[in-house]
DNA sequence: ATCCGCGTAATGTGATCACAAATCGGGGCG
DNA sequence: CGCCCCGATTTGTGATCACATTACGCGGAT
């Protein structure tokens, strides 16, 4: 609380703390939409004083994964049907290019990995674990995407996810799956084959797939 | 995340008005790359103090209009090679798309809009103005989106523009040209006549054409 | 019972301050 | 003459505070 009892730990941050928190538990659809945030509660919660809470705030509203009223209330943003087909398009054109680049760069190690990804998503689908499903499922993507080597459009990508997380959240509830995604599969038959019209496909489809029924 | 998306603001907070001045200045390349920013500085250009300075300084950083070292300092980023390819593939990505969407809604008087914008490009082009080259070329490009009605997407494509600013400014300052641009020519044909596999290429051509010839 | 006002509590904003780290300068040593 | 080290200054960070504004709940009037 006190800087000068703070300990000199080797530590990022307050602000950075705060950050990451609370993006990956919006990412991961652990806050409702429309649900209200308070600096003063966010500074309690990490132990820090508004100021680092502050800019953490800022920084996500300015990443689409919060809006702020003009008073200056801040809550995660309940999207319209047509701001999500939008998301849902970007992811599309964003991540098809992205795995069609990492397309030349995959070798068995990746494809393994994938599918250990994958027999991981089939468990937490099992124990309807919405939060693991989603956390994994962004997992299989960007483990994909690592390979593209192309980082300013990985960040593009994510910042897409961060603005869908809550909603995504909302969908995967009321979906009543039970198998493991159908397209993964598609996508790693694609990186083994190196047939990139399939590839580019697959992705689209697994992107677009669950997000349309969300229009409805 | 962009002025389109923010909801009306009767007045204009302090740290908005540095986040404004500072982006537009960032986004015409009014800034050289590489140079350095001082939170007291800005404070003291913007007669506020350090805390708005600083939420408008993070606020940019967060969408990559200026970096950040790790011991705080910002300045304006250096782009490799790598990430401006990146950059330029995302914008054609993104504002092929913009463009295709805006089609079926263009009309009359959009187009004589267009028209209009590009007289004012040869003439600041005859002036040797390469600031005012800048601006009314992304005011024709974001005319032409406007029309998509894709607020997301057009809040992505300017992130883009964002992060190329300061390098945009020393691309068109080597560029010796003196005619109006081509393909923007080339994108009101194709408005004009409906065509739509056209005007993809040609808002292709136009977003790729420059940014190639910083990578040499 | 419902709706409207009003007062209190809560919230965001911006300024200021203390502190630690980094940067830059000059002076001394090799 | 060049290099390194050390001190002063600059700079970012985070806490705290005062203030304006907003949201909320309670009470009363219709």
């Amino acid at each position: 609380m006190n800087p000068a009892t703070r300990p000199t730990e080797i530590v990022s941050s307050a602000h950075d703390r705060v950050y990451r928190g609370l993006r990956t538990r919006i990412m991961l659809g652990q806050i409702a939409p429309g649900e209200a945030l308070t600096l003063r509660g966010i500074g309690k919660e990490f132990e820090v004083s508004m100021t680092p809470a502050r800019e953490a705030v800022r920084r996500l509203v300015a990443e689409g994964a919060l809006s702020m009223s003009s008073s200056g209330r801040v809550q995660t943003p309940e999207l319209s049907n047509e701001r999500i087909e939008e998301l849902a398009a970007l992811r599309s054109l964003i991540e098809v290019e992205l795995a069609s680049r990492a397309l030349p760069r995959a070798h068995m190690a990746l494809i393994d990995r994938l599918q250990t990804i994958n027999g991981t998503i089939a468990e937490v689908v099992r124990d309807r674990d919405a939060v693991g499903y989603i956390r994994s499922n962004l997992e299989f993507h960007r483990t994909l995407y690592l390979r593209a080597q192309a980082p300013a459009m990985l960040a593009m990508a994510e910042t897409v996810w961060l603005q869908l997380g809550p909603t995504m959240r909302a969908l995967y509830g009321r979906l009543r799956r039970s198998e493991a995604p159908q397209f993964h599969r598609l996508i790693i038959a694609a990186l083994k084959a190196g047939d990139e019209p399939g590839l580019r496909l697959a992705v689209r489809s697994d992107v677009t797939q669950g997000l349309k029924m969300l229009a409805s």
